[in-house]
RNA sequence: GCGGGUGUAGCUCAGCUGGUUAGAGCGCCAGAUUGUGAUUCUGGAUGUCGCCGGUUCGAAUCCGGUCACUCGCCCCA
């Protein structure tokens, strides 16, 4: 057992979990492509401010999961929580509104200072994408099947559900959030500790609590749909035809609140059951108010982000990159000849292992090892005539081949 | 921040109600095969039994603390 430990809820990415992390990134990026959505980055951290006006004062990401410090210059910096604000503020920053609009596809590590469990830790990392200057459920519309589509392509569309909710404009949600908080008072007595609290901070969330008591309390509790103004219940129709228009399937759940503040409209989730109490594998929603609340320019705007080590959980394992050649220097003279070799091949584009050390068994244990394909053995006799043996490791063959007919014979295996 | 579970070799784990040299499989190393892998056979190395303290003639085993991991709550990707 190591005494050197990485920083709880960080972790190594070695060879076979980062395989799995490219094949999201690389599916992910090809299909958002596909819809227009041009890559961009951010950077790790920025001024607190940042992400504490437009997530929410009393958010528990900005309560207490933001991993702030003050640096040598005495401002306040805090590494990022979440993709969204950062991208909406170099939106502001460069100015880009007018060129709206504009589609963005994201990927980076987050930080988010919690007790890790299941699917959840300090350092993660997202893919996102991003929609804004488009007012219409056209955008929220292509933002979901795009993230329909990136699930599909990853092989778990089967293993995801989408329930999708509209928590209504900013009048709706006012209205709809001042008849909840008037209905839990009265319920005050029998609520759970936890949602006594929530009623402060975001009483949305109450909805979705899994105490017994609350359950049996939401049970009569206000319906959103009761206070969602005609052209919030319009946009949502809208959303649910475009939906079905494509045939994307989607259960509606009145309860699904998204917690950070800035979002309206539509909020939805892709969720799987695999993954214990982390079941939201890709969310996200609109945000139409947060580029002003920014003090940015309005800009209406809607996205997701997906956590791709829960997605890395869910896929298979990908297969290994390419084979690769082995050369095989056989006694010291065939050692510089091995050497010039390999970085010839590898010039012509063949992915080349050539050992350190051993003797011929011990290098072609190691190229087995390597899942090379094929192996080049550079024997002393055979380099005095110009040629080497060129062994086919899955068949167990082998021939001389001159050396000058060599990178068009190893074609031949890939 | 709160609650439960688990810490024995590089990995997966065994080790009964405390008994003296702590085990297996896989992996690793070497040899059979000093110019031929993956198969087979033979041999070998590897552990502060997470850490600190306590109980005891004696602790991997029991007790306390601590740290780490893990699952759940809160919240979220």
């Amino acid at each position: 057992m190591a005494q050197l430990q990485p920083a709880r809820g960080t972790q190594d990415l070695l060879p076979a979990q980062m395989r799995r992390h490219r094949r999201i990134i690389e599916t992910a990026r090809e299909i958002a492509a596909r819809y227009g959505f041009a890559e961009m980055s951010t950077p790790i951290f920025e001024f607190t401010e940042v992400f504490a006006r437009p997530i929410g004062e009393a958010t528990d990401i900005v309560a207490k999961e933001m991993y702030t410090f003050v640096d040598r210059g005495g401002d306040e910096i805090t590494l990022r929580p979440e993709a969204t604000a950062g991208i909406v503020r170099a939106v502001i920053s460069n100015g880009l509104a007018q060129q709206a609009p504009l589609k963005f596809f994201y990927t980076g590590p987050m930080f988010r200072y919690e007790r890790p469990q299941k699917g959840r830790f300090r350092q993660f990392h997202q893919i996102d994408v991003e929609l804004m200057g488009v007012a219409a459920p056209q955008a929220d519309i292509e933002v979901i099947a795009c993230g329909r589509q990136i699930l599909d392509a990853l092989g778990i569309g089967g293993r995801v559900v989408l329930e999708l909710n509209t928590l209504g404009d900013r009048e709706s949600r006012a209205a709809y959030r001042d008849a909840l908080v008037a209905f839990y008072k009265r319920h005050l007595d029998d609520l759970s500790e936890d949602s006594r609290r929530r009623l402060e901070r975001n009483p949305l969330r109450i909805l979705d609590s899994k105490d017994e008591g609350d359950k049996r309390i939401n049970a009569d509790a206000p319906s959103n749909a009761e206070y969602l103004t005609p052209a919030s219940r319009d946009f949502f129709d809208g959303v649910r035809r475009g939906l079905d228009a494509l045939g994307i399937e989607y259960k509606v759940n009145p309860r699904l609140v998204r917690g950070l503040d800035y979002y309206v409209h539509t909020t939805f989730e892709f969720i799987t059951t695999e993954l214990g109490a982390q079941g939201t594998v890709l969310g996200g929603g609109r945000y139409d108010g947060l580029s002003e609340i920014m003090g940015g320019p309005p800009l209406p705007a809607v996205g997701w982000a997906a956590g791709i080590e829960r997605l890395a959980m869910l896929i298979e394992e990908p297969p290994e990159g390419r084979r690769p050649v082995a050369i095989v220097p056989a006694g010291d003279d065939a050692a510089l000849p091995a050497l010039k070799l390999a970085e010839e091949l590898r010039r012509a584009g063949f992915v080349v292992e050539l050992g350190y050390s051993g003797n011929m068994r011990k290098r072609l244990q190691r190229a087995d090892k390597a899942n090379a394909r094929v192996a080049v053995i550079l024997g002393e006799t055979e380099l005095a005539r110009g040629a080497a043996v060129l062994r086919d490791l899955d068949k167990g063959e082998q021939e001389e081949v001159p050396l000058a007919e060599l990178a068009d014979r190893l074609g031949t295996f890939y």
